[in-house]
DNA sequence: GATTCGAATTGATCTACATCAAGGCGCTTA
DNA sequence: TAAGCGCCTTGATGTAGATCAATTCGAATC
């Protein structure tokens, strides 16, 4: 378990022996059932997840409606950055789309790793672009394709998502209603 | 002018007078006359620009048509992260709205900033995590918000853009067309 | 001062997707 | 085995904003 953590970080940043000794031991296992919560809207975040096993998903409530931000799957990371970084309330929650296995650290120790590794502040920085990127990415596909071709491109570029999240999680990932979506698979699968 | 430079870096991140000493001269003065381009789709973007005076924006153009990503007013940096990360030829293209003076560094010295300030690598982490957290927003926004709810948050809190940027260049900030925003615009000033 | 050309406005029409409302289908829990 | 309840689908209608087409405005150039 501690093998696929140090496997996941380490296709990002190489770390010293002495890095990894100061590191592993803040990481705590923990599990979450299906639709409970790592993060509550309102609460601080001040945890940072790796997931070994499950699915996890960041959103927020608008209007009675969920809206799905993001998901995420075994052997990566998730937390809320707006809140962990300003330890304001965050405006998003957490929750687990499947039973998750989780190794949690927690922000005090993510700042002692950060003070005293400069492998891990690299990792940081490096973590911190690729989301920036990644998110950015995601901004420019949802103003430039359309609905249809969203999801073609979610089945064909993230199959993980289309079979293990619902549909309704997904519709809303999209930007669209789960009718609309229901519409638009019908639409697929005839041509 | 180093000292608008050096006071916009230590608003994020306090640097010591050796740092200081080696990354001042890393960063060269030039100028973009209005329209001139900072990076080309298609290049490899290997600069950081802090802008003196002046404003900038990233963009990409989708079926003949701009659509412009953000807007950079003086004190703040301007760069394509994708593309200066990845190396790879950059989706977007950075152009001079008004006439700019810039300092700017570039890639390679960034890195060897990097390499030998532990303040640097903080600084860099920091602007890639405000970075990530500014760019989540903005989807959040346009998901959210009706385009003339858009419109008026953009009046409200970023003003310089309403002053100093074309509409048509707001308008596809906004995620609409130009007519669009002279109709919400009519509206708006009716009521 | 006249010319030009891009920017902004205005009007008419179209369309993708939302909303509202009603079923059906498949899990869970008893 | 049945009851109950989310989830997904399907149909009818509504609407925000796009598109297309035509002016108008305004700043730069000669």
């Amino acid at each position: 378990m501690y093998n696929r953590l140090k496997g996941a970080i380490e296709s990002v940043q190489k770390m010293e022996a002495h890095e990894w000794a100061l590191a592993l031991p803040f990481f705590e296992y923990q599990e979450f059932k299906k639709g409970e919560h790592l993060l509550q809207t309102g609460k601080v975040c001040n945890k940072v997840h790796f997931i070994v096993e499950g699915c996890a998903r960041i959103y927020f409530s608008h209007e009675s409606r969920d809206v799905s931000r993001q998901f995420f799957f075994e052997d990566s990371f998730v937390t809320e950055f707006g809140s962990l970084i300003s330890k304001q309330p965050s405006l998003y929650a957490i929750d687990a789309v499947e039973d998750c296995k989780l190794l949690s650290i927690n922000a005090e120790n993510l700042d002692i790793l950060y003070d005293n590794s400069i492998n891990f502040l690299k990792f940081g920085k490096r973590i911190a672009e690729y989301t920036c990127i990644f998110v950015v990415n995601r901004n420019v596909e949802m103003v430039v394709r359309s609905a249809p071709e969203r999801y073609l491109r979610l089945v064909k570029e993230r199959p993980k998502v289309m079979n293990r999240v619902p549909l309704h999680m997904i519709a809303s990932y999209l930007g669209i209603t789960p009718e609309a979506l229901s519409r638009i698979r019908k639409d697929v699968s005839k041509s």
